[in-house]
DNA sequence: TGCCTGATTGCCT
DNA sequence: GGCAATCAGGCAA
């Protein structure tokens, strides 16, 4: 089901880019033991300096320090003061571009996913960035985690090429550079949010 | 210091 | 469709 941890080389590439490529990808969380994991069927490209609707646009801060880490760490945030929000850092430290996560494909463990995620149906487990943390029990504490190596519970893995075309379109939930082309979405999957 | 906004979600009418 | 929950950052005073 999932394949080979990605490498540092694959994180390595234009954030547009690798917002594409991580379509198709398995993230996989391990907590005690247990694997849950799922499909990326849906991402976001956030830039950096000309980019407004970007954390990163005015300068690190406490809160989105991660974000200036270097390929391939992970920058969690907590948004509106209630969700998580896992993104996969690029481009090189400093820069502070990073691609938002925002709805999987469940594939393995879905029984502990349909625990924390309380009951709803299957198709709302990670279908949105704040329910796919909660469904992979992330946090804060997954802030800055090194998703190449290192003490691991969180990684995202090869997988065999999309079953479909990957399209893009202008990102959602934000109110400004609507009209740029840096979502990213598996064509015709039903776990999409939106 | 105080007020507004926000890469969201789920509950209410 | 409306709106509350809840908190960090940005900005004005």
């Amino acid at each position: 089901m999932s394949g080979r941890r990605l490498g540092r080389g694959f994180f390595r590439r234009p954030t547009e880019e690798l917002a594409r490529a991580l379509i198709g990808c398995v993230l996989v969380a391990r907590e005690r033991g247990r694997i849950v994991a799922g499909r990326i069927v849906e991402t976001e490209a956030y830039l950096s300096a000309g980019d407004p609707a970007s954390h990163s646009h005015r300068g690190p801060t406490d809160r989105n320090r991660s974000m200036f880490a270097g390929p391939g760490r992970a920058y969690v945030y907590l948004s509106y003061g209630v969700h998580h929000c896992l993104n996969v850092v690029s481009g090189p430290a400093g820069v502070g571009e990073a691609v938002l996560l925002r709805a999987l494909e469940p594939l393995e463990g879905l029984e502990v996913m349909r625990a924390r995620r309380g009951g709803v149906r299957d198709r709302d487990l990670c279908r949105g960035p704040g329910r796919l943390t909660q469904a992979l029990g992330l946090n804060l504490e997954h802030d800055g985690l090194d998703l190449c190596r290192g003490p691991l519970g969180l990684w995202p893995a090869e997988a065999p090429p999309p079953p479909a075309a990957v399209v893009v379109g202008p990102r959602v939930g934000i109110s400004k550079a609507m009209e740029l082309p840096l979502r990213f979405t598996l064509a015709g999957s039903r776990w999409v949010s939106r």
